[in-house]
DNA sequence: GTGGGTGGTTACCTCCGGGTGAGCGTGCAC
DNA sequence: GTGCACGCTCACCCGGAGGTAACCACCCAC
């Protein structure tokens, strides 16, 4: 998603920042980056309990494309019940990382109250 | 957009990530806020030919949009031919300043040459 | 046997972000 | 009067991300 065919870059990016949007693109991603840096191996079940209103549909897909990306470690356990336990790869970490300067930007402009209303 | 609707925060946002990823979650917002970073006071047609793919109407729709976030300003000269530019707010400045280390981590993901490849 | 909890998969369907193409209103060049 | 350049707006359409719901295999508790 947001493939930009843009020249310049021989993978179609531009900057570096529609790579990472194209990590981060899904609905729910950047809450699982964020409920998997709070606390490391979170079960499955605990995720979509973290993350009220997602499917299983949707939250197994973006772990499956986030595993892809080799920002996210899943390991199953071959137990009764099954269990399944993710989190971050070490480029999960420094993605998370990278995340924390627009977190804060967001957290400030949450805190100033403005929703879209225009800067004064 | 990517609006999650999840108690905890009065505006039904989670970590301040979110609240960011609403404000450049256009398929061409952060390559707009790229371009309006590597020089201010860009033309429509000047943007719209610095990103190619982009229709007018969308280039316009995120344009308005990122006016109604405050990250984007939007001067119109009284002109024939009409004359328009687009600069970056003091709030749009920083957050195409919270955005590098996101940039500096694709840029690396990018050097790594891996798209969609799992991390070693 | 019925229900619950585990972690999914599959087949549909909806919704809207974004693409397509046309038109607008002005003045200049031809 | 025809066309162009500018910076849009409007009406329409499409594709795919995401939502809905059912089902699977396993075991335990009741």
């Amino acid at each position: 998603m947001t493939t930009v065919n843009r020249p310049g870059a021989p993978d179609g990016h531009v900057c570096g920042i529609d790579t990472a949007m194209e990590v981060i693109g899904g609905k729910w991603k950047v809450l699982i980056l964020w409920a998997l840096h709070e606390r490391p191996h979170r079960r499955f079940g605990e995720l979509r309990r973290l993350l009220p209103g997602v499917t299983e549909k949707v939250l197994a897909s973006h772990l499956r494309e986030m595993e892809a990306d080799g920002i996210v470690r899943r390991v199953s356990y071959d137990e009764v019940p099954p269990r399944v336990e993710y989190s971050l790869t070490e480029d999960g970490r420094r993605l998370n990382d990278a995340l924390e300067p627009l977190a804060a930007w967001g957290r400030e402009r949450s805190a100033a109250g403005r929703r879209g209303l225009p800067a004064g």
